[in-house]
DNA sequence: GCCTATTGATCAGTATGCTGAATATCAGTA
DNA sequence: TACTGATATTCAGCATACTGATCAATAGGC
């Protein structure tokens, strides 16, 4: 049996625990209170205004049920409208409200640093590499998680 | 700035979502019920007998308080015992039941099908790089989370 | 031996993520 | 139009993960 340290499993849970934290720490330094998900779905929002919430969570490949509860955090502090949609009585339309796309403003350079500092162990090229082979299993595994990435590009 | 979609940190989390769906089900389709984390708590508890559960923590980088509850349901399910120690009082000796090391024997080929699956798109060398990379990167950084790696072997 | 700082475990609270089910609504068809 | 199947959202329940606090016990310095 091969190394436990060695498997992509372990290895997955590790790296995404430091991203997770260093994206905290980051955030948090620059005056903000944004989780990792939070920060994704309203950028999402404030690229999409109007998006309802299955196909947001198919852009940024979150299961659906998840969703519901960081958008209410999101309408919480103030950050994203969610109303019902005009056109069809189910759904939310969600849209980023001016607070929410300040936010997203002010909080990039911490984002892009954080980012920075997950890969700051590896050369350029080691970095472009892993960011390579890493979109290059998950696509081909896309399918195999609950929340796969829909892609309004490739769907 | 840079596209969401090439952001280590949003391909961390999405490859940690595909590995922990994978793994259960490979796992399941065995015939096992055991989470991935549940699964390396067991493995490190059966490969260090009488460990304590701070230790436990840093030797597969959990969470010190996330190890309560993972030992509770592997306790549940039988497979591993939670004695109070003898040389101190506080600590907690863990133990892998006879059903604990069955269990860890017959989920083997299951968690290496899922290691496979989960690297399914790339070459063998380009997931030996991926590998690589990965344990780099999270090398580099293990310090930044409140969890971090504890091996003896360093330490 | 005593005091203080540390340590091992647990708990309360919050935020992902998932499964499976319920509810309301919509769309297509007989 | 009535019915059937599909869809958007939400909910209950469970399992990670984390922060910060509490509590019991230990260890080291004096």
């Amino acid at each position: 049996m091969q190394d436990t340290y060695a498997m992509p499993g372990h290895l997955a849970r590790r790296f995404q625990q430091i991203a997770v934290a260093v994206f905290l720490a980051e955030v948090d330094a620059a005056g903000y209170d944004l989780t990792p998900v939070q920060y994704v779905a309203l950028a999402a929002i404030s690229a999409n205004p109007g998006i309802d919430q299955v196909t947001l969570a198919g852009l940024i490949a979150y299961d659906r049920t998840t969703i519901t509860g960081v958008v209410d955090r999101l309408v919480q502090k103030g950050l994203v409208e969610r109303n019902e949609s005009s056109r069809d009585r189910r759904a939310r339309e969600l849209t980023a409200t001016p607070a929410g796309r300040k936010t997203l403003d002010g909080i990039t350079p911490a984002v892009e640093a954080a980012q920075r500092i997950m890969l700051r162990g590896l050369t350029q090229k080691e970095a472009k590499d892993l960011i390579r082979l890493l979109q290059k299993a998950i696509a081909s595994s896309n399918e195999l998680s609950r929340a796969p990435l829909r892609d309004p590009a490739t769907a």
